[in-house]
DNA sequence: TTAACTAGAATAAATCATACATAATGTTGT
DNA sequence: ACAACATTATGTATGATTTATTCTAGTTAA
C-alpha cells in the first residue's frame, strides 16, 4: 500500500458520489490511469510501466491491472505491443467523445483547446439538432424537453447542481428528439461541455432570466414546429454561453472553479 | 472447436485484410461478438452466455474471453453485474462513433437509420469543418488536402477501394484543417459513411466528373480562404451524395453490393 | 391466507495467483 | 553485416478464491 493505493477510491465509499454503483477495483485504476494520461503526466508516446510494476503501484492483481489496461485500450489512449510495452497513444487518437473519458476529464485541468473545440461544435450541432426535432419530435419528446425546462425554471438560481443538471437534461432531450443517432450519440459530449461552461464560466450570474428565455424560444420554436425558427433561436442560446466562454479561453489559464455563476452557460 | 470456433478467423491469415496486423484472439472475439450484437443476433437488453458458456462456444480461455467482453464494455455495447450476467445494452448507449465499433459495423447488414443519422452529420459538420479549414488551415495542411484531391484525379475510375480512400483521405484532412480536435475526432465517422456510401449507393457511375470537379471546388475555396463559399461547396458537394443515398434507404431493404457505381459518394 | 421480511443457498462475475506461449527487441558471436 | 540466441513484456491459459446479487425458503406479522 503507497501512495497511489491509497490515493484511489477505496471500495465502498461514499454513496453520494456519482451514479451510486460503487466501482469495481479495474474501473478506479482504469480512471485513475486515465486521468493521468489525459492530463498528460503519461505524456503522449511515452512508455507506461510495465504491467508488472503497475500492479505493484495500484497494489492489484495483473487481472485487474490488465483489465483497467484494457479499458484504456479500447478507448484508444494506449496501445500495447509484446516486448516493447503500453505505450500513451496521440491525443488525436483518443476517444474523447466516449462517456467514460469526457467523465474522467471533468476531474481534471481542462485541456482548452479541447473545451474551445467542443464549444464550437455545439454552436454547429445543436442548431442542426433542433432543427430536426422541430420536424421530427414526437409528442412523448416535446413532453421530456418541457420537463426539463421547468426543471430548470424551478431550480435555485444558486443550486448550481440542480442548474446544470436540467440543463443538460434540456439539451439532451433535444439531441434525441432530433431522431437523429448519431446526434443522439452526441449526448455525453453536450453534458461534458455544459459542465466544462459551468466551471470556466465567470460571467458573475449576469442575466438569468436571459438565458431562461432564451431556451423558453428554442422550446416554442420546436413545439410550434417552426424548423427554421428553432435552429436560430438555439444558435442564439449557445452563442451567448460561447461568447463568454471562448472570452476566458483565450485568457489563456483558468482561474479555478468560479463557483459565481450560473448564468449564461448554455 | 465447433461451429462458432471456425467461424472466427484463425491466426495469422489473408494478410491483405484490414489493417494487415493479424489480429489477436480477444480481438477476433471481440470483433466476432460485437458484431453479433450490432446485428441484432443478440438482441438488446438479453443476457449473453456466461463467460464459461462462451469460453466453450469460442474454444478460449477465460483472460482472452474476458478481454474480449471487457472491450465490448468499454465501447458501450454491454454490462457485466455480478450473479445477473453480460447483458447487452440498448443501442443509444453504444459507442457508435467509436473507430471500432465503426469498422465492425461494415461486414454487417447496415443499419438504414444509423446511416441516414450519419449522412445527415456529415451535411452539418463537414461544411462547418470546411469553413474552418478555410479560416484555419496551414500551409501543411493544404498540401494533404491536395494530395488527396491528386489522388482522386488519378485513381482509375473501376478501383473503387483506391477511390474510396482518395476520397476518405480528401475529408479527413478537412476535418483536421478545421483545428477543432472534435471534428478531427469525427474522422472514423466520415470513413465509415463513406464506405457505406460506396456500397448502397445505386445511381450507376452517374457523373465522375462532375463529383470530382465538386471536390476541387471545396479545395480551391480553402486554399483562397473564402470561408462562406468553403461551407457553401462543401455543403454542395456532400448534398450530391445524400440525395442519391437517402433515396436508397428510403427504399427500404438495401440490394446488396451493388459494385456499380463510384460517383455520386461524397 | 396473505404480505413482508430474513436467513441462507446458489450463481456468475470480480479478483488473485501462477504458469507458459509468443513476438519483438537486444546482444552476442562469427 | 548477419545469423543465432537470450531477454523481456505482453498475450494466453488454468484453477482457486472472493464478492455482490439474485433466488429460495422459511419465518413472522397483519
Amino acid at each position: 500500500m503507497d501512495a497511489v493505493t491509497a490515493s484511489i477510491g477505496q471500495g465502498k465509499q461514499d454513496p453520494s458520489a456519482g451514479d451510486g454503483a460503487t466501482s469495481s477495483l479495474k474501473d478506479r485504476i482504469a480512471r485513475d490511469l486515465g486521468q493521468r494520461i489525459l492530463a498528460g503526466t503519461y505524456a503522449q508516446h511515452a512508455l507506461l510501466p510495465t504491467e508488472a510494476e503497475l500492479c505493484v503501484i495500484y497494489g492489484a492483481s495483473r487481472t485487474a491491472l490488465r483489465d483497467a489496461l484494457l479499458t484504456l485500450s479500447a478507448k484508444g489512449l494506449i496501445e500495447a505491443r509484446k516486448r516493447a510495452g503500453t505505450r500513451v497513444r496521440v491525443s488525436s487518437e483518443w476517444n474523447r467523445l466516449d462517456a467514460q473519458v469526457l467523465e474522467w476529464m471533468r476531474d481534471i485541468e481542462p485541456d482548452l483547446d479541447f473545451v474551445r473545440g467542443l464549444i464550437e461544435a455545439r454552436l454547429v450541432i445543436e442548431p442542426a439538432a433542433a432543427q430536426l426535432a422541430a420536424k421530427m419530435a414526437t409528442s412523448g419528446d416535446l413532453a421530456v424537453i418541457e420537463a426539463a425546462y421547468e426543471a430548470m425554471r424551478i431550480a435555485p438560481e444558486d443550486d448550481l447542481a440542480a442548474c446544470l443538471d436540467a440543463d443538460v437534461r434540456f439539451h439532451t432531450a433535444i439531441l434525441r428528439a432530433s431522431r437523429n443517432p448519431v446526434f443522439a450519440n452526441l449526448g455525453n459530449m453536450l453534458a461534458a461541455a455544459l459542465s466544462f461552461s459551468f466551471r470556466l464560466t465567470t460571467s458573475a450570474t449576469a442575466n438569468y432570466q436571459q438565458t431562461l428565455s432564451a431556451h423558453g424560444d428554442v422550446l416554442e420554436a420546436i413545439r410550434m414546429r417552426r424548423v427554421d425558427d428553432a435552429h436560430d433561436q438555439m444558435k442564439a442560446l449557445i452563442g451567448i454561453a460561447s461568447n463568454d466562454l471562448l472570452a476566458v479561453a483565450r485568457k489563456g489559464r483558468h482561474q479555478q472553479p468560479a463557483a459565481a455563476a450560473k448564468a449564461d452557460t448554455s
